[in-house]
DNA sequence: ACAAAAGTGTTTAACCTACACCCATGT
DNA sequence: ACATGGGTGTAGGTTAAACACTTTTGT
């Protein structure tokens, strides 16, 4: 065991904030945003019916995030993938059985929230509250990606990747509620996000909705880009602001 | 070229405030602590006479923390590492030239202050303010491993890693305002500190210095091991302070 | 007494949450 | 008119930077 080579494939989780319909006592449905993953089930052993993370062995001529963007592309529609970057590599021995030894190096991607891109008949979106059997290391690796998400939703302007291009702000709530996993006031959200010149108004407004209600202008994020937006929560330079 | 197959190295960004003896105009010589990496000078082409990071290949059987601690112990006092933590891969396919492709996984290594471990010959400490010419791409993973240094320098408790066991605010001081690259309030500092828990006096007192001076409290940190202690910079749960 | 280093107190400025109140639209 | 959702105003709390001031030691 383990005494072959050593192979290289990378993983992505996969987030994207979905609306599920739900029954309420009352009858009325109601949308309720949730954070889901991208989940494919297994055929075949090992582990066959455990739910795994997208992606497979890296080539030996492309670098991981060509690998990555490669491997989604068989998944989900790869100019819906908003953002990409590096988590931590898995690199146990024994992580997965077999004769070679595979080191995992695991990807954070997120699609934007409307966007509903083709999936093939074993791939799934799971809500991160309900996760089924996961594959090998699997699990640990969704725990992770999404520590480092809702870390990122406080210093970063990384929601612009879980967004439409143009959202009214009561959208951007539900996104940043189900990502961070509790409620979110709109109007803080906001104000923190236009004072750090994260996000503008477009100019125009939505229509009202079917029963009434004043009709919301509609922002835009002004950067497509991950870019930190508080930089220091402490120790800063002196006189910096 | 990059037909063979690919293998795997491990490579070591490691940080150590050192005070650095300075020369003044006035004649009176000056402790100036900085922060440092340590590097190892190539004696054999490619790259003969570039600095590099300690390191090198991962076997079969190890992981990869494991790895890093086994490589370093050769140019490193083992025991003398504080913290050690998962940077970023590097993947480019031609990244170092040669038949095999290196894919190299980093990390970011931390010495306390005072220790002072015997080195190699050919092993260094050089100022991060003034790198030597480095091999390969071992620049860019310096400059990586400090920004992730500097930030959570802001939000954990990673001091630990670079101080003494017991310490007075003066010289806790140095370390942060070196590895920040900037000056810094010892009086904030402190209150900064031991607001979030991460720092406690000892109780003991350290003797005045050579030129009088009131005698400077001791503290140590609490843990000994990274938490992170500024969870939310923004969008906490609801009714959490 | 005086210098040097450590520690305390106070002011000011951001930033963010919470919540009450006002505004615009459809039925 | 009234319900519904969007937006504004404002008060309060927490955090940290800046800096003047006091305390404790050595010469």
């Amino acid at each position: 065991m383990s005494n072959g080579n050593t192979s290289h494939e990378v993983l992505a989780v996969v987030f994207q904030v979905r609306s599920v319909a739900e029954q309420v006592k009352t009858g009325a449905r109601k949308e309720k945003p949730q954070l889901n993953v991208l989940l494919w089930q297994r055929a075949k052993d090992p582990q066959q019916g455990a739910w795994s993370l997208p992606g497979g062995r890296l080539r030996n001529d492309e670098d991981m995030t060509t690998s990555v963007r490669r491997q989604l592309a068989e998944k989900v529609d790869l100019r819906e993938l908003a953002h990409l970057e590096q988590l931590a590599v898995f690199s146990d021995p024994h992580r997965v059985p077999g004769n070679t030894r595979v080191i995992a190096s695991t990807f954070l991607g997120l699609v934007p929230s409307p966007a509903t891109p083709e999936l093939p008949p074993d791939t799934r979106w799971h809500p991160v509250s309900a996760l089924p059997l996961m594959a090998f290391d699997h699990g640990p690796m969704v725990t992770h990606a999404r520590a480092r998400l809702v870390a990122k939703m406080s210093y970063t302007n990384i929601g612009f990747a879980l967004a439409p291009k143009e959202f009214a702000l009561s959208a951007l709530r539900d996104i940043y509620g189900a990502t961070l996993g509790h409620p979110v006031d709109a109007t803080n959200l906001q104000r923190v996000l236009v004072r750090r010149g994260v996000i503008t108004q477009t100019g125009t407004i939505a229509q009202s909705g079917r029963s009434g209600g004043r009709p919301a202008a509609l922002y835009h994020f002004v950067d497509s880009q991950l870019r930190v937006t508080e930089e220091f929560a402490a120790f800063r330079p002196p006189g910096q602001p």
